[in-house]
DNA sequence: TACTCGATCGGA
DNA sequence: CCGATCGAGTAA
């Protein structure tokens, strides 16, 4: 079983339970040569509109999240701390920023690590989560039970005070990353 | 235009 | 524990 996840899933208004769905599915990436390789998705985390002080969105619409404010379904690619291209999922309806950002996949684990391994950068950002960007999601039928994935607190968002820390926005297959 | 600080990672 | 490395956001 294999099949391309339609945009408008990623269009519901919500961006923490989407975050947890996209746990078990798979991350496809087609190749400047043609190959696809596929990944499931093993780590996610959810930012969620302009009152999540975590989110890009606090700052409100400016041109790098603009993109957020786009409907779902569409890549988010951020340069981080000057090195790491970081892969996100713009998630909701037009108008309400959220995002997910995938932090690991099979065979990668960090944010930085997962683009790196499948030539993820900025070219897509703005792209279409569809085969014609060349980097989609598929659900492959992978049935993961809920209590194998596990919520925690988001991962290096100090900075957005410790109500917003505190949120278990982050998702992880059980045993697949550390807590 | 100047300055600050990251949704991280690898090496010491 | 620390440095790398650069662009967005903010203040001036």
């Amino acid at each position: 079983m294999k099949a391309t996840v339609a945009p408008e899933v990623f269009q519901q208004k919500k961006p923490v339970a989407l975050a947890r769905w996209l746990i078990g599915r798979h991350l496809v990436r087609r190749l400047t040569d043609g190959a696809t390789e596929a990944r499931m998705i093993l780590e996610t985390e959810a930012y969620v509109g302009e009152r999540d002080l975590a989110c890009h969105a606090r700052a409100g619409r400016t041109a790098r999240t603009e993109v957020m404010y786009g409907a779902g379904g569409v890549w988010y690619v951020y340069l981080c701390y000057g090195i790491h291209e970081m892969l996100n999922l713009v998630v909701g309806p037009r108008d309400w920023p959220a995002a997910v950002l995938i932090r690991g996949v099979e065979g990668a684990s960090g944010p930085g690590r997962v683009t790196k391994t499948l030539a993820i950068d900025r070219s897509l950002n703005r792209a279409a989560a569809d085969e014609a960007s060349g980097l989609w999601i598929e659900d492959r039928g992978v049935r993961v039970p809920r209590g194998k994935i596990l919520a925690t607190p988001r991962i290096g968002i100090d900075y957005a005070g410790p109500v917003w820390a505190a949120k278990p926005w982050r998702f992880v297959l059980a045993g697949s990353a550390r807590l």
